[in-house]
DNA sequence: CTGCATCCATACGGCAGCGTATGGAGAGAC
DNA sequence: GTCTCTCCATACGCTGCCGTATGGATGCAG
């Protein structure tokens, strides 16, 4: 055969996309196989079962989600904080499907131990490398700390927070905050 | 008869624990009565469908989600200050079923409108008063509302967030990042 | 005691999804 | 042309859940 129609990565990718809209209980074999014009025949040659479906998106997913941001950020120069202005920028424009994967993900990892084990060392290169930034510009190590969770919690947390400020945009707001944190 | 054996708060409050357990899609009607000993039968005595049980749900949460918090920092005195602190204090210590069911909700919110309002009316109503507070303290009122959106982000992002502290535990940064911001 | 209202048990039809079994169409090897 | 391997379609049984229908048990009013 010439091509594969629905290679093995199309049905992960699809499962993305099911689990930033609906969780991880919307990821289901036959309304994915109808999204992606197939029938589930089809899946079940390329995947053991649904589970095996699930853990190759966390392996997808935890494979691009910190490589990618850190080496784009290292990639240009300048100090230590310029490159946290441009972490933050990364972070702050990634407003697409892949930050509804992120969410879902991390509400997914509140219920499922497994899923909570991939989150923690995703999340622990993250604060490494925000902590060597913050760190080249803060001498006490309790206030790089600080500014560490502040500014991780800030980019979560925000997206779950659902309240207006005071007349201003959330973006003006999230400005504010970002320049008092690295100050 | 003489009293009711499973009156509708009951299913009420099964249904927010299994929310707070396993998301919305996880109040399912017939687990909920097999949790409360009695068949499905009396449910649909009590509620229309399952939908309604959903929103009373959401009603409950967002009857006592504020109005309590709000009530038990007022009712001692002291400044604005020592009222942040305690109100830091109870968002701390409030680590339970109430707050597995906060965190659900607001994962719920993120594909849901209807949820999303209800969410959008408890965040507007505790950031307010928050607001109140942090502006007794500081003069500008961009400060004030940088200084809102961090702490309100702390609390809720800080339980999305997975990640070691460089060998502090979680409490101890948390502690100094409120410093930080009461500051 | 009888009638009635409340609350629950049981049984039913229906639907959606999982995983399996089996067959079939297309492309390359020879 | 035939054989074989890859990938998908179709059909099936099974499970879990929804919502309804119906009857039973209990307590109270009269």
């Amino acid at each position: 055969m010439a091509t594969t129609q629905t290679p093995r990565a199309r049905w992960v990718e699809e499962g993305l996309r099911a689990l930033g809209g609906g969780g991880p209980e919307a990821v289901r074999i036959e309304p994915l196989a109808r999204a992606l014009g197939v029938s589930k025949g089809g899946f079940y040659w390329h995947f053991e079962d649904r589970q095996t479906l699930l853990e190759e998106m966390l392996d997808t997913w935890e494979r691009t989600g910190v490589d990618e941001v850190i080496e784009a950020v290292e990639a240009e120069d300048g100090d230590a904080r310029s490159r946290l202005k441009r972490l933050f920028a990364l972070a702050s424009a990634s407003g697409g499907e892949l930050l509804k994967v992120e969410l879902a993900i991390r509400d997914w990892a509140r219920r499922d131990k497994a899923v909570a084990r991939r989150l923690r060392r995703v999340d622990n290169r993250r604060m490494d490398y925000m902590r060597s930034l913050f760190g080249a510009i803060c001498e006490d190590d309790d206030d790089v700390e600080a500014r560490c969770l502040l500014a991780f919690s800030l980019f979560i947390g925000g997206h779950f927070v659902s309240a207006d400020h005071g007349g201003r945009s959330r973006a003006e707001v999230l400005e504010l905050t970002l320049e008092r944190l690295t100050r």
